[in-house]
DNA sequence: CGTGCGGCCTGAATGC
DNA sequence: TGCATTCAGGCCGCAC
């Protein structure tokens, strides 16, 4: 489940690799994954230039010529995959290709079919609900800001991390992986939390994300990059997936519980339920 | 408005 | 063995 470490790995690595190819066609295989009119992706998209990819949340944003935008949602299944003249593999969950003038291709593949594909100019991108309302990027914000933003909700602080319009770009991972290096217990409420806590969050999510990017984000399930690279966080999971295992910090057993509809790991022992 | 939960989708893993 | 159930999860739409 791609979220921010991933996303951006993506971004970079995709920056490399199609920038400045013109697209010559953009072939569908299934219309479920489009987003809008699917006629302006298939149509509008020959000739345009890849100026530009990068990542806002958890959005891969393809900046084309003309203000245009290929925006794309990976959701938990979704990959792009770029394969040099020749060398393109498409299977069963092959949704989308992008098919640049030199006979290279850009792939959207997706198992569950939640992702999606959007076409839209810089004011509509701008208009788009869900963009408008994203929350600030985790390592862009400032302290006072996440204190702020956390100290006001009362909703579970996991369920606050997940939320996309209070912070951008975390998923379940990373909501796990920073309660529990900042000693926090999922379940307990925003408001509740002391300020020092909340600093410690934001400190912790820091060194969560950062060195998740540094290993290229986490490969749990399926996750690979624009060359179908793995990531290697995962071999650093202190609770993500752990659950009934014992902690690497104090040995006691990790427990598994439910937390904003989500599954959660969390150490009774190094995270206790008041913070 | 803030919060919580079901549904979407597929395939791997588990249960009987 | 074979069938049925459970689980994973980002985000939308709905109910309270």
């Amino acid at each position: 489940m791609p979220e921010l470490p991933e996303v951006e790995t993506i971004a970079r690595g995709l920056q490399t690799l199609i920038l400045g190819r013109c697209i010559a066609r953009v072939e569908m295989l299934f219309s479920g994954s489009v987003q809008g009119d699917r006629r302006i992706l298939t149509e509008n998209l020959t000739g345009q230039v890849i100026q530009g990819v990068r990542r806002r949340g958890k959005l891969l944003l393809f900046e084309l010529s003309d203000q245009m935008f290929l925006v794309g949602h990976l959701k938990m299944t979704g990959k792009f995959l770029f394969f040099p003249p020749g060398e393109m593999e498409i299977n069963t969950h092959t949704r989308c290709i992008v098919h640049f003038e030199d006979k290279s291709s850009l792939v959207f593949q997706d198992q569950r079919k939640f992702g999606y594909l959007r076409c839209m100019n810089d004011t509509e991108l701008a208009d788009w609900p869900f963009f408008a309302q994203l929350g600030p990027e985790p390592l862009c914000m400032s302290e006072q800001d996440f204190v702020a933003r956390l100290h006001s909700r009362r909703a579970a602080v996991k369920a606050l991390l997940l939320d996309q319009t209070c912070i951008a770009g975390i998923g379940n991972i990373y909501a796990d992986e920073s309660l529990h290096l900042a000693g926090i217990h999922p379940q307990t409420q925003g408001a509740s939390l002391a300020e020092e806590k909340i600093v410690l969050l934001y400190h912790s999510l820091h060194k969560v994300l950062t060195r998740a990017l540094e290993a290229g984000g986490s490969s749990f399930r399926d996750y690979v990059d624009g060359l179908g690279r793995p990531g290697s966080y995962q071999d650093t999971f202190l609770v993500y997936g752990r659950g009934g295992r014992t902690c690497r910090h104090c040995n006691a057993v990790l427990e598994k519980t439910k937390v904003a509809g989500r599954s959660t790991v969390f150490c009774p022992w190094c995270q206790p339920k008041i913070s």
